[in-house]
DNA sequence: ACTATGAATTTTGAATACAAAATATTACAT
DNA sequence: ATGTAATATTTTGTATTCAAAATTCATAGT
């Protein structure tokens, strides 16, 4: 058996993003190092190293003698990640293996068509959505550019957690799903890019009427 | 008087980005951290911190039990680098306001031609350079777009100083900064993007041509 | 009652100490 | 001489301690 042996930095930093997922923590509030470490029953120094791994990822603020704090949301903000993450995909999609994409493109249409139908909470339909794109860019074959968009999206886990299960938002998102299959069923990549980023576009107008 | 006082951890990380620009540390080889932190006169904690924001940035890799290296350099990340601020920076262009690249176009144009007069050497080049594109995108609205080039052109910088002073290299890049800079004097913004993402495949693969 | 000033407390930033893992060295056997 | 095992040393990862800054609280003055 392989037993897993990872820093604790990267382990406390999933666990800090897991409970971001979860609204634990309100926006624009500064942590408590020594009380969220003891939470977490390890000492403030591998917390510290989370934190400025976050802090590096736009997730949260840092001030001289102030310590962290979530960075606060606006709705400009919003817009700014979605554009950069519009244009990331796409680059993403445009640099991807034709080959891969011809064997992905029937099972992206299946899984947008069991999205629709899918009334599961909304955690589990986010994680969907996760997948979904996963598996979208998985032929990519510029792996930095993968890790930034790992990253940017990191920064966009504060939005998604403040749009209550809408459920016309998340069927909306599935529309749009199949038609980026379609087009990549039809090996129109400039097609499905195109259709990528109008995803992007069209879901950030719709999520940020939902915001503050 | 406002005095300075930032965290250590973002002076060393300073530090060491001026260092590795200088070519002072060997690709590949493994960081002593308590050598390295009597050398810059501070204790292993806000070094650690410095790297780690590093390592978040892509310069630097880590491994379990094995520390902080600097990454090896290949060919193909310097591609897949250069692919991603190529698209990024023309985003930041789009995102442009009109009305400062109308003001800033003219000061591109003679900054350009300078910079094909000045046969300074290879440091101060590189630093024109980048200040040219820092004007260059000075007007744009996407904040977060900004802060993403600066950090993946940080992790460029590993391979900028293997470039030894190739004048001819600097002239050609020049000559595309001209081009740029006319583009946005006749108001052509799309032209502009277009010459900015030349500029940077050329550059590209005129500089790979130099790697080991 | 309200503000301003200063001490007490809390909290962060940085240094040091300790534990565990990895690397280097030595001793030994083949 | 070469390879392997055991041990010593170094180096990283984590915890703890200390110092400095920020915040809170109390008190005095208006």
């Amino acid at each position: 058996m392989a037993i897993e042996r990872r820093p604790l930095r990267e382990q406390i930093r999933d666990e800090l993003m897991l409970r971001l997922g979860r609204g634990d923590f309100a926006a624009d509030t500064d942590i408590n190092e020594a009380a969220l470490a003891g939470e977490l029953g390890v000492s403030r120094t591998p917390l510290r190293e989370a934190l400025i791994t976050l802090a590096g990822e736009g997730v949260l603020q840092s001030n001289q003698g102030r310590g962290f704090r979530f960075a606060p949301v606006s709705r400009q903000e919003f817009r700014e990640l979605c554009d950069i993450v519009a244009a990331l995909e796409a680059l993403a999609l445009r640099r991807s293996d034709p080959a891969y994409l011809e064997r992905a493109a029937p099972q992206l249409l299946r899984l947008a068509e069991e999205f629709t139908a899918d009334v599961a909470e909304r955690q589990h339909i986010e994680h969907h959505d996760d997948e979904w794109h996963d598996l979208l860019l998985g032929g990519c074959t510029n792996e930095r550019l993968l890790d930034l968009i790992t990253s940017v999206k990191a920064g966009m886990r504060r939005y998604t957690h403040l749009l209550s299960g809408e459920t016309t938002l998340m069927e909306r998102a599935a529309e749009e799903h199949r038609r980026i299959a379609e087009r990549l069923m039809a090996g129109d990549l400039e097609g499905a890019a195109e259709a990528l980023r109008d995803n992007w576009v069209n879901g950030m107008e719709r999520m940020i009427s939902q915001l503050p």
